[in-house]
RNA sequence: GGCCCGUUCGUCUAGGGGUUAGGACGCCAGGUUUUCAUCCUGGUAACAGGGGUUCGAUUCCCCUACGGGCUACCA
C-alpha cells in the first residue's frame, strides 16, 4: 500500500442506522486503523426527499457508543470537508459538465413520466426498459436532438438530467479484495443518472468525485452496491482517476426466512436491529447490550481471525482484521449468539460498574439500598444474567420480600409439618450471633442432622419463605444478604400465608 | 424475467486434492450447585445435487438447484 489508507463510511441520513451499517462502519474503522489510516465519515444527503430529522445526530451518537470514532467528519475537519455532500452541492454540476463536454456523457429530457410509461410497456410485453445503446437514438436527449433544439430546451429552462453513456460492448474485468476478478459486459449495463433535474447528483457521481477528492484509498461497503461497481470504474476512466480498491461486504440475513436483516425481523423475534433507539425501536443500548459485545459480534459476523478465538476486544480485532478473511456468503443474524457475547462481556464487569448499569434500570426503588449491599446482590446474581437488568428482575426478592409463592412448588413442598419445622428453625435462628453464610450452613446442617430429616424437607420450603420460588443463589448466601431480622420475618410471613 | 454474487453441522464459521471434516452458539446428557441458572465434561449435527479432471474429490472445472443482491432523476 504505497499512499496513507483512507477509507470512508458513507450512510445516507435517511432514518437510523441499522446494525449492518454499524458492521460496514465498525470493518471500515478496523481496516484504517489496522494500516495506520484515516477513517473518515461522509454524510451522503444529496436526496432531500428521503432527508429525515435527526438521522445524522444518530449516526455520530451510535458510533460513539459502539466505541468506532472517526478521524475526519461533520465537525471534524481536516481539509477534505466539508463532510455532507448536501454541503458540496456545488462541486458536482461542474465534474458531470466535464464529461459532457468529453462525450462521455449527455443531457436527457425524457420526464420521469415518460420513462415510467416505456416501463409499462416494456414490461407489458414481459421485457425489462433499459435506458442504453439500444434506445437512446429514440428518447428525448442531447444524443438524439438536433444541436440547436438541446440549447433552445435547456435555455428555455426545460428540466433536465445528465445521464452517462454507458459504452455499446466492453467486457469489463472488476476486481474485488473479497470476491475476486469479476468478469461483465457493458452492453447489459443501462445510461445511469448521473446529475439530477434538481440540481443535486445521483449516488454515483457524488459518490466517485468524493472519494477522489477525499483521497479514499479502499472502498469497503456493502454488497448492495456490487451490480454498480462496472459503472463506477467507467466513471473513474472517464475522469482519468486512479480507482481505490474495492471490497463488497457480505449482507447480514434475517435470522429466519428469506432476505436481507430488517426492522420487522427485531420486532416479531424481539432483538434489536439498531445500535440505539429510534422511535418504538429498541436499540441494542438500550436493551442492555455493552458495546464492547456488539462490536464483537459484528466483527465475527462475515469474518474471523482464522483461529479459533472468539472473544476479541476492539483493539485484538484492529490487530488481526484483514479483508481476505471476510466471509463471501451472506450471514444470517443469531440473537442468541449475541446474548452469549453479552453475558461474556457482562461477567468481565467489576460489581460496581454492574451496580451502576442496574440503577439505570431501576433507580427509585434501588435508590434506599446502599451501595455495598447492591454490590453484594450484583456479585450473587451476575453470572447468571445476561443484561444488567436480569439482575433486577431475577432478583426482586433482595429489595423486597416475596409478595407470592410458587404455587407448585408450594403444593410439592410445604406439607403438613412444614410449619412446624420453620417455626422450630425460627427459634434456632434467633439464637444466633452471626449471621454469616458459612456459620448458618454448619448450625442448619447439623440441627437437619439431629432431626434426621432430609434436607429437602427443610431446604426447599425455606427457599421458598424466602424467595418466593425455588431459584436463586445459595440459600444461606441469601439469608447473609437480607440479614437475620428480615430472614426470620420473612420465614414468619410464608408460615401464616401458605 | 435479465444481470451479478454466493452455497461446509439448525446458526456463525475453520479447513482444504488423501483429515476421525475442527471450533463457537443452540439443543441433549452427565457432573457441580441439596433449587434455578452459571460453570465443567461429553454428545447430537454439515461439505446442496449431477457431471467431469484425477490413482483419489468436500476441496479444481462445468451444469442444475437453491439462496442473496441489483434492475429509480434512492442511497
Amino acid at each position: 500500500m504505497p499512499d496513507k489508507v483512507r477509507v470512508r463510511f458513507a450512510p445516507s441520513p435517511t432514518g437510523p442506522l441499522h446494525i449492518g451499517g454499524v458492521r460496514t462502519a465498525l470493518y471500515n474503522y478496523l481496516f484504517a486503523r489496522k494500516h495506520q489510516g484515516s477513517f473518515v465519515l461522509r454524510i451522503e444527503d444529496t436526496d432531500q426527499n428521503r432527508f429525515v430529522e435527526g438521522a445524522e445526530e444518530y449516526i455520530l451518537e451510535a458510533l460513539q457508543w459502539c466505541g468506532i470514532p472517526f478521524d475526519e467528519g461533520p465537525g471534524k475537519e481536516s481539509g477534505f470537508g466539508p463532510y455532507r455532500q448536501s454541503e458540496r452541492g456545488h462541486l458536482y454540476g461542474k465534474y458531470a459538465e466535464i464529461l459532457v463536454e468529453s462525450g462521455k456523457a449527455y443531457y436527457a429530457f425524457d420526464t420521469a413520466e415518460q420513462l415510467q410509461h416505456y416501463r409499462g410497456k416494456m414490461e407489458a410485453q414481459g421485457h425489462t426498459f433499459i435506458y442504453n445503446w439500444q434506445n437512446r437514438e429514440q428518447l428525448k436527449n442531447s444524443l438524439s436532438l438536433p444541436e440547436s433544439e438541446v440549447s433552445d430546451l435547456i435555455n428555455s429552462g426545460t428540466p433536465y438530467v445528465i445521464r452517462y453513456k454507458m459504452p455499446e460492448d466492453q467486457k469489463m474485468e472488476l476486481s474485488d479484495l473479497i470476491r475476486g476478478q469479476i468478469e461483465i459486459d457493458t452492453k447489459i449495463l443501462d445510461d445511469k443518472v448521473l446529475f439530477k433535474s434538481d440540481g443535486m447528483p445521483t449516488y454515483h457521481l457524488a459518490n466517485i468525485v468524493d472519494d477522489h477528492l477525499m483521497e479514499i484509498t479502499h472502498v469497503i461497503r456493502g454488497e448492495e452496491w456490487l451490480p454498480s461497481l462496472a459503472l463506477h470504474y467507467q466513471l473513474y476512466d472517464a475522469f482519468g482517476w486512479e480507482k481505490p480498491a474495492f471490497a463488497h461486504l457480505p449482507l447480514i440475513l434475517k435470522p429466519v426466512g428469506k432476505g436481507k436483516l430488517s426492522k420487522r425481523d427485531g420486532e416479531k423475534l424481539g432483538f434489536p436491529v439498531f445500535p440505539l433507539s429510534w422511535e418504538q425501536s429498541i436499540g441494542y443500548r438500550e436493551a442492555g447490550y455493552y458495546p464492547e459485545a456488539v462490536v464483537n459480534f459484528l466483527a465475527m459476523l462475515g469474518w474471523n481471525p482464522g483461529d479459533d478465538r472468539e472473544i476479541l476486544s476492539l483493539d485484538e480485532l484492529v490487530e488481526l482484521f484483514s479483508l481476505e478473511r471476510v466471509h463471501k456468503a451472506g450471514a444470517r443474524f443469531d440473537p442468541d449468539k449475541t446474548k452469549w457475547y453479552n453475558h461474556h462481556y457482562l461477567q468481565q464487569r467489576t460489581d460496581i460498574k454492574l451496580v451502576n448499569d442496574l440503577k439505570k434500570y431501576s433507580e427509585p426503588e434501588l435508590s434506599s439500598f446502599s451501595d455495598s449491599y447492591l454490590e453484594k446482590v450484583v456479585g450473587l446474581l451476575k453470572e447468571r444474567a445476561d443484561f444488567a437488568l436480569d439482575i433486577w428482575t431475577q432478583g426482586r426478592y433482595f429489595f423486597s420480600p416475596p409478595e407470592n409463592y410458587n404455587e407448585k412448588a408450594a403444593k410439592k413442598h410445604w406439607k403438613n409439618d412444614t410449619a412446624d419445622l420453620m417455626m422450630e428453625l425460627v427459634g434456632l435462628l434467633q439464637k444466633l450471633d452471626s449471621f454469616s453464610a458459612s456459620e448458618l450452613e454448619s448450625h442448619l446442617k447439623s440441627w437437619i442432622g439431629q432431626k434426621e430429616i432430609g434436607f429437602g424437607k427443610i431446604m426447599a420450603p425455606l427457599r421458598l419463605t424466602l424467595v418466593g420460588d425455588l431459584k436463586g443463589p445459595g440459600v444461606f448466601d441469601i439469608m447473609e444478604l437480607l440479614g437475620k431480622q428480615e430472614s426470620i420475618a420473612r420465614i414468619n410471613n410464608a408460615v401464616e400465608r401458605l
